[in-house]
DNA sequence: ACCTGAACACCGTTCAAGT
DNA sequence: ACCTGAACACCGTTCAAGT
């Protein structure tokens, strides 16, 4: 009874794409799209073939398989991330430390797909070519350490401590509030009051199980000791 | 040609399963023999029930669907991770600290399909009903911080920290390696030396990815860190 | 009650064919 | 050259049927 159904001869809005209507770019711009709306796992080639239009193995003559795929959704999404993440500046060690790290962990909460992509494709993120922006973050970085006292085999030691800190735990949160979201929340059921005889600091608590929360006091407060053990262990006066 | 195809109606082995021979425990034992040999990845109901010599689903007679299969594998995982795993000692509290949390990172390596049902499960395992011997050791953990000196709500929370970053530490260890073992390595594809202008601490350094590696040293570097931090935040002295 | 095969709606991917 | 449909080997899961 629709238009379009009464004459199957009919012009039927075309559902050939045209000749040369594809491209790398639009197929890794919808992909991006529809891991912002429905995140990364919903992302599947038919689903994205149907959001472009075109049929599945169109995409094939583009990316050698759907691995292919997220690499370069990686490397796209690392490329935007950095260009929104500045460099350290040159206030306080401690203070710009701190807020260096933050910054990363700040920009991933903005933006959630970009916690899976990145999650996802650690390898070629991490190990393979790096854009100059991130190759210039990483030596403002580490030079901030350096300009704080370390010896330069140090500050890239205490680099590696917190850099690897701060995307692990991103990480780990990203995976854990998914998780919980995913499942009928056992919010409601009353947990047992633990047994005084047995866990007395626990059976203290008003809360025993914020001891394995994981949450945003927590990174700040894991910075601030890592901070504070810099300065303890390299003999660097803190500022803060 | 073979015996068993001469006659159809000949023994054939018995193909199928015997009334009560299939439990929950049988099948979680298969599924973990399984997640051991080939990973996570590779564990799939077809896949479970060949190994049972049962048909697919049989296995839905005891779990709900595959989820629920998952979460009493992790909640098995956790069990016996946390039966091998000592509560903390009452020697020096840095000293305990360090032990502790490697200890946690030490079984992790020992055991590969720990680490993938551990770190799938997040939830189910961190948020759900904890065993006693993980309750336990949570105690013991917190009062060694608080035995050192700590009012016992910062012990809580720098107990907190510590546990999160050694899980979030070993998950993303985790990751990236797994990740690099599925591609063709980029060791071989020379890199392009830095230049030397526009980073001028990187160009200096024999290896600058060693920056963002992820590797045991960083985990114990950290663990160190925290603990000297620890001691200059809440002036409680070091030992070692 | 416990076990099962057939069937369904999805995947990613190969292959041979359209234009 | 670029785009496509049909087909294949896999998933997880529902349903109705065997014993």
């Amino acid at each position: 009874m629709t238009m379009s159904s009464k004459n199957p001869k009919a012009p039927e809005v075309s559902r050939r794409r045209a000749r040369n209507s594809l491209s790398h770019e639009e197929i890794l711009e919808a992909a991006l799209k529809m891991t912002e709306a429905d995140g990364l796992a919903q992302l599947s080639m038919p689903a994205l073939a149907r959001n472009l239009g075109c049929a599945v193995m169109s995409i094939y003559k583009y990316f050698r398989n759907k691995d292919a795929l997220l690499d370069a959704l990686a490397h796209r999404v690392m490329r935007d991330l950095h260009r929104r993440l500045p460099p350290a500046g040159d206030g306080d060690w401690d203070v710009e430390l701190v807020a260096y790290f933050t910054a990363y962990r700040d920009l991933m909460e903005d933006t959630p797909a970009y916690r899976e992509v990145v999650l996802y494709a650690s390898t070629s993120v991490v190990r393979a070519a790096l854009t100059p922006a991130q190759w210039r973050r990483l030596d403002t970085g580490i030079g901030l350490l350096h300009r704080a006292g370390l010896p330069l085999s140090d500050a890239v030691r205490v680099y590696n401590v917190c850099y690897n800190f701060t995307r692990a735990y991103v990480a780990y949160e990203h995976t854990v509030r998914a998780a919980a979201s995913n499942r009928p929340d056992t919010e409601g059921a009353a947990e047992d009051p633990l047994d005084g005889a047995e866990y007395p600091l626990l059976a203290a608590l008003p809360d025993p199980t914020a001891a394995i929360d994981i949450n945003e006091d927590g990174f700040r407060l894991s910075l601030e000791l890592l901070t504070a053990g810099i300065s303890r262990t390299f003999g660097i006066p803190l500022t803060a």
